[in-house]
DNA sequence: TAATCATGTTAACAGTGTCAACATAGGATG
DNA sequence: CATCCTATGTTGACACTGTTAACATGATTA
């Protein structure tokens, strides 16, 4: 039985990565994860210095891991360029459904960003992913027209992941417009990217 | 003093409205909300069942709130259909920015919003006013594409405020494209939206 | 007037993040 | 090799949380 543990910070954070996807972060208590690597409850304070810090490692990850993603999609070298960005989009919507309570601590309050550089870097590293392919596919297009055209992109597939996670509302078995129209775009994502990003 | 408060309910609900927006749903605490109204901790256990049934009710109005702005946009009878509809879209970011913590509460998923009828009729009165501007707005359109249309367009301005409250980033100041990019589409939403929504 | 019921209170429970004080192990320094 | 330092662990405690059970009060109604 040794007394150190060797590997404690490790083995915290993806333990955390785990619990906060099962549970969602705002039931992940830090004692519980300390219980699981059993080590004492105080333990992580070692190595964290506020739960926020070791959410903010798990947010980091997620852009980490969401960038790779994306960076997959649009490095495919059998599609053209068009391809590569509606197949961007659909990953982006497949990783926002799919990592659901990871997603949401990727954009929630309860980390204050800016108090963690690295969770910064990530997160613009994600959006950046997003530029190297408009820029390709808009050849000849002005800084800030690239810029805009980004944002755009960028929030219609987050604001469409905020939507078809039933965020609001679970419309989808409900027979209202809005109910239909959910269930109409999660059944045909791409066919709605490029309807909605006509390209 | 009269040991019955007389009108507690009400008293909560609106306190808790004030406290969600200053501190975000996740630092309220039904004891402190409880103790502002000089009543004992356990007392609002007696007009509602959780805590999440009391931010259910916050949610709610923050929804009809939300309804009432978008139908004010949408009836200013000096503009034409498409001006009603930038309207209804820089009102809606606009409460995004300005509401931001009720916002934040309102697509939450610490409410499970299923759970709670009123709430979910609240949010689906909110589609409703976009549907009814986007139908005038497209005379002769198909239903499934009028819906697909109001998904398109709900995304992207969630998903634009979003990016803009700095779920994510605070980039605003920074000089990195994301940053930059930002900048110039909080000074001028409405040009944004005019761009992003080709109307 | 008497009984019922909605609405209030107090006491207690298990759970939380966090801190202070203490214990141990392993590497650096003499 | 002996010693000290520092990183990393533990125990105990604090103030706070949501929530329940048991009891008290006051208004409505029979």
């Amino acid at each position: 039985m040794k007394y150190h543990h060797g590997n404690l910070k490790e083995e915290l954070i993806s333990s955390a990565c785990i619990v906060c996807e099962a549970d969602g972060h705002d039931r992940m208590s830090l004692r519980s994860i300390a219980k699981e690597a059993k080590v004492s409850q105080t333990a992580p304070y070692r190595h964290f210095k506020t739960k926020e810090s070791l959410l903010a490692e798990v947010s980091s990850r997620g852009f980490i891991e969401l960038k790779e993603i994306l960076h997959n999609a649009n490095t495919k070298k059998t599609l053209s360029t068009r391809d590569k960005f509606l197949e961007m989009g659909q990953a982006y919507i497949e990783f926002g459904l799919s990592k659901r309570n990871t997603y949401d601590l990727m954009h929630s309050s309860v980390i204050d960003k800016n108090q963690f550089p690295e969770l910064l870097n990530s997160a613009v590293g994600t959006f950046e992913e997003l530029v190297d392919v408009l820029a390709e596919l808009n050849p000849g297009i002005s800084a800030k027209d690239l810029d805009i055209k980004c944002i755009h992109h960028w929030a219609l597939v987050h604001g469409l992941v905020g939507l078809l996670r039933n965020e609001n509302l679970d419309l989808s078995d409900v027979d209202t417009p809005a109910g239909n129209a959910m269930g109409l775009v999660r059944s045909d994502i791409k066919s709605f990217l490029i309807s909605a990003l006509e390209v």
